[in-house]
DNA sequence: TGACTATATTATCATAAAGGAATCTAAATG
DNA sequence: CATTTAGATTCCTTTATGATAATATAGTCA
């Protein structure tokens, strides 16, 4: 039975001889590298964040995102495609749903790594500027 | 108390600490989107993961994973600007090791929900051949 | 049916990113 | 100090990606 994954990112101390990503194959370290890339697009975050709240339409993420029509369009279709957004057309309208919570699981994971690094750099800086008594 | 006190000092500019993706600032989206974007590279990720039972020296990434040196030392040092990985320097040698390894975390949550993708895909495929009886 | 609306798709352009060859830099060694 | 070696950087080419405008499609309603 395959262990099951932490459902709350906790900072964990976690046995990296549990992780399997080591072990995969190139094509499947594609698979993983092409989930990245969709989330590796500011816009695209912005959509996906516009919709925690609730569904929307294309009309609507348009105008709290401010990106033209087509664009936003596409960028859907991408999410769809990796299966974080959820498409379904009501009347003339298409109202899309985030399908997948896991993606703000990896967001916190990602931004708590940034602020700890921020964190750092803080400090160094912090330590520049005291060791500067010219300025 | 907000969940877990990460930082003891505090924040005197609003940074990713407690981190509610879908408040964050365009800037705060961008680094996150930029983060993402380093992991979106199947090279990349294939790097890190030569990294997972040590430390390694450019030669030996060159060695296990094939790529041409001038691009491996491109993708570590777009890892190590990420934060992912170190860089020591030793005599004339650089060794590279794992430095955040939330990042098997991340691959974790990944896989696992391509898996589950998959998984469904699979059914759908399954009840399609089986609903085709001139196959 | 024909006009209208919401969304999808296509074509096109500009920019970014990856790979490779060549070059540069710095540490070790004779 | 010249040479060798490991690694970083630069330059160039190719491919991928994002934005936009134009066009296509598919519901809806008069």
């Amino acid at each position: 039975m395959p262990r099951k994954a932490a459902t709350k990112n906790k900072p964990t101390t976690r046995n990296l001889d549990d992780c399997k990503v080591a072990q995969l194959s190139p094509e499947s370290l594609a698979m993983v590298a092409n989930f990245f890339k969709v989330l590796s697009e500011p816009n695209r975050l912005q959509i996906v964040c516009a919709l925690k709240s609730g569904p929307c339409n294309v009309t609507e993420i348009i105008e709290t995102t401010g990106l033209g029509q087509a664009n936003v369009s596409k960028h859907l279709k991408m999410l769809a495609q990796a299966g974080i957004v959820a498409r379904q057309p009501r009347g003339v309208a298409a109202y899309y749903e985030i399908s997948n919570h896991s993606f703000f699981q990896l967001c916190e994971i990602v931004c708590e790594t940034l602020s700890i690094q921020l964190n750092q750099q803080s400090k160094q800086i912090k330590e520049l500027v005291a060791a500067t008594p010219n300025l």
